[in-house]
DNA sequence: TCCTCTTGACGACAGATGTAGGCACGGCTA
DNA sequence: TAGCCGTGCCTACATCTGTCGTCAAGAGGA
């Protein structure tokens, strides 16, 4: 299999190097492990786990290894909501609906998608 | 601790059994671990897990233990939503209304789920 | 009474995840 | 040149999950 099951502090990771681009392993250690009290190579070990699963690439570059994500930070975390819909509520959405509508916080910003997405269902619905 | 970690199978025995209502072992080996090709042990054994962690209580009927959920199966799933969000998300519903936007199959019934909610949330908008 | 089936409770094992320590190598600097 | 430092890589270990096999005790039947 090319890139399969994360661990949640290995997706917070992954999230950071999506976000900043390129890091090494120092790097990541230093913006990412220090702040939560990881030693380096427990860094240096979740990268290259995550290199296995195909999350994250490497690059030599003056000597030193940069890593990337494949993956842009939206398209990651639209994957990872895909996977726990799919595996975890067997492909109903309902328990997300039924989330938000009782406990989540949705900016403003999140309810203006959420408005598209409805017009665009129904619309949609009526052409069917 | 009271209630923490499930895993994605554990997560679907307590499922069952929250749907069943009340269930013996070997009830739910029954009907939970034998169409999974699962041993009964090992149902009992995730069963026993989820008591440890609070997810099930049991009580002795006519000898045999009955095992129930203390939550609703609705309540279970939200709880699991809630916490993947928080836990995993860090709390932004973003990545899911991008996911519901580009991916998913919404039912009709979820569908007039999510106008209510985009309805109410205008409502609440505006009297803020 | 003796055998059989169901229950319960353990103990085990493999794989995934989280977290680290230690070693060897190549540079830079005192 | 002798250290010291950042890097890479390996090995290790504790937990949690998923899966079982097995053993002892009780409940019925034959």
């Amino acid at each position: 299999m090319a890139g399969r099951s994360i661990g949640d502090q290995e997706l917070a990771l992954l999230k950071y190097v999506a976000e900043a681009g390129a890091v090494t392993v120092g790097q990541a250690a230093e913006g990412f492990g220090a702040p939560r009290g990881l030693a380096r190579s427990t860094v240096l070990t979740m990268m290259e786990r995550l290199r296995a699963k195909r999350h994250l690439r490497r690059r030599r570059v003056d000597g030193v290894f940069q890593y990337t994500s494949p993956a842009s930070p939206a398209e990651l975390l639209t994957g990872v909501v895909k996977s726990f819909v799919e595996t975890t509520l067997a492909g109903s959405v309902s328990p997300f609906v039924t989330y938000l509508t009782e406990t989540a916080e949705v900016s403003d910003a999140e309810l203006a998608d959420l408005e598209r997405l409805v017009a665009r269902l129904q619309a949609q619905k009526k052409e069917t």
